[in-house]
DNA sequence: CCAATTGCCGAAACCGGTTTCGGAACGGAA
DNA sequence: TTCCGTTCCGAAACCGGTTTCGGCAATTGG
């Protein structure tokens, strides 16, 4: 015979949620069946695993994530803990973070519970409070440190996480990462086939892991290139604008300064324009510059900034269909995607159009 | 005799929490009585309540937020639910905002579940999806409009929220607000006495409710200056960089075009440095304009754009406590704040160089 | 044909709290 | 002394789920 489920009416579905009592007297189960046959447990029949589901879709109902929570332990909502710096280059793309994640969490019927500190310890510690009081059962772990503290904290806590960037020390850590060293070698070629021969590179925070591998890329560039690494044309340490118009001074105070120059942040690159500016120089004609991030700042700037861009909603996106596959048991070395920067030309990359010494003399010039 | 509560060792401490059962028999009374005598019942004696708070204290415990949920329906969370457009001039803000919410909410145990939409139906969908599977006691709401739909949800469906912005219906509503018009009166003002007297006016959104209010207060800064209104000096609905170039232009063809501008959006007054780069105007001089947000994309316009700045940490921070508040049961009447914008006068405005009718004379020219 | 599995489900304990209810102890009034 | 009203606390039910355990019926093996 087959039963069918009656409907509870508007009034129920009002007025309070479902509960699981209640879609079990409505099967004529104990609630126990319906619970493991909708947890996918061996010793349901099928055939009754199909009724339960059936009527747990007519039903509308949806277990309540803490009551499951206090005995299972798990809320069913992912962890995410901003840092706030004053140089902080990810700012703008925060809300397009927060839309990836929030996109493929809620697509599970997860959550997302953020948190925001000020330093590292206090992200740390935010942390842990949050998985001591079970507000969240993993983390997504931006802007991925060399040596990062929240790795060791959540290793021996066994939580889970996945980072937005790779580390040096891969053991039990999942990862999504944008392959920032691939567009700094592309970057370096394109300012090769545009005829440029003295390519300077100018880095982001050491103290970040992705500086170290950008730095190889670029050094990949120049061996594609055929050219030769010269010292003097690699700095470091670029975060604000202020620090690249500092690292742009630096190198035009060489000898033999450079056509073109990478960047490996985009507001850096910024610090450029400001000291083209003062002294005179159009960017894209006596000094051209590629960078990297997107940020929506660059595409104001005269010329607009040609930069590789990362589609950050994407990137939260995957990251937290990565976090809850990891919850759920995945492996973290099967959790490790990458994905490449897309080129926005836009006009700061053009062909050299004085020799290096040309330029060096047009400087002195200037200056004096 | 006075009974000291025995420290339960690191080793409990690590490995799980304090539970209720173990304070209880820690002190040598009933779980019920603990409970109540920590949640302010008043049939537990001063002495006894006192001695649970200290035992509580010294064994570090701490209730489950999501084990009381399933009885008393709260789960000590603030929810934000923040819409994602294209045009969204608060975009820059939000990592701010996020930390004043946070760092309220933290202060007094509870946490902030985020999740994002791209269209008003679905930030409504959204937040009651929220509502109804227990993941938010409350909602902050940011970008009030005019006739907003989410009130009318929250309202019906008795939850409690306090608005990023006051409104034009505000029975049951709890707000905190910038007083958007005062600085607008301010700005008009303050070109005034610079001596400008054809001082435009480019209002944002018209669906948001601040623009209504900002346009008033530009009324009174004409008033208070005793200058005469002119309806071709007033535009609107301009949000985006696009809508304030177009703006700027419909302005700069009038007749007598004005020496001023008051935008009510920042993005939206960046437009007018595009439109005066286009033309030779040299902002500040040929045109002045102040502005309103405090982007920091204006602080790198040239010459940076005074602007009136909003501390949106600081107001993220009060709306938390705010929410928690109502959540209490504070009476919504009770919860309405306002803060003045804090002007930065970085040189966009000054005093005017040429007269309207010269400057419409410059402009035909330079457009021949 | 009987015993031992196996498949499938219900009863009940449990998770960590809150809330209801009843009763012991105490003080004051009759 | 007795009665009654407070004051204060414990026992137990409860919230909405999960998980353990045991048992019935149908199958399989000997």
């Amino acid at each position: 015979m087959i039963q069918t489920v009656q409907d509870r009416g508007p009034a129920d579905r009002l007025s309070g949620r479902v509960t699981i009592t209640q879609l079990s007297e409505a099967l004529g189960l104990s609630k126990s069946t319906v619970s493991r046959a909708l947890n996918g447990y061996p010793d349901i029949s099928e055939s009754t695993r199909l009724r339960v589901r059936r009527g747990a879709e007519t039903m509308g109902y949806r277990p309540l994530s803490h009551a499951q929570a206090i005995r299972t332990g798990r809320v069913r909502a992912l962890g995410l803990v901003v840092q706030i710096d004053d140089h902080d280059s990810q700012r703008p793309f925060l809300a397009d973070f927060l839309a990836g994640i929030s996109v493929a969490a809620s697509a599970e019927g997860w959550t997302l519970t953020v948190a925001t500190a000020d330093s590292e310890a206090r992200t740390v510690r935010t942390m842990a409070q949050l998985v001591e009081d079970r507000k969240a059962d993993g983390f997504i772990l931006p802007r991925t440190l060399s040596d990062d503290a929240r790795v060791t904290l959540l290793r021996t806590h066994d939580v889970p996480f996945v980072m937005f960037g790779r580390t040096a020390e891969p053991e039990g850590c999942a990862w999504f990462d944008i392959l920032g060293e691939d567009a700094m070698r592309d970057a370096v070629m394109h300012l090769a086939r545009l005829g440029h021969r003295r390519i300077a590179f100018v880095n982001g925070g050491a103290r970040y892991n992705y500086s170290r591998l950008r730095l190889a890329g670029y050094r990949a560039g120049l061996a594609v290139a055929g050219l030769e690494e010269d010292p003097a044309l690699i700095r470091g340490d670029a975060l604000r604008t202020e620090d690249g118009a500092r690292e742009t001074r630096a190198l035009l105070a060489l000898d033999a300064p450079p056509t073109a120059a990478v960047f490996a942040v985009d507001h850096a690159a910024l610090g450029l324009y400001r000291v083209c500016a003062d002294l005179g120089l159009a960017v894209g004609r006596d000094l051209s510059v590629i960078s990297y991030d997107g940020v929506p700042d660059g595409a104001y700037a005269d010329p607009p900034l040609s930069s590789f861009k990362v589609d950050t909603r994407a990137a939260g996106q995957r990251l937290a269909e990565m976090l809850i596959a990891r919850i759920r048991g995945t492996a973290p070395e099967e959790l490790r995607e990458t994905a490449p920067a897309i080129f926005d030309d836009r006009g700061s990359a053009g062909p050299p159009r004085l020799e290096p010494e040309a330029l060096a003399r047009c400087l002195r010039q200037e200056t004096t």
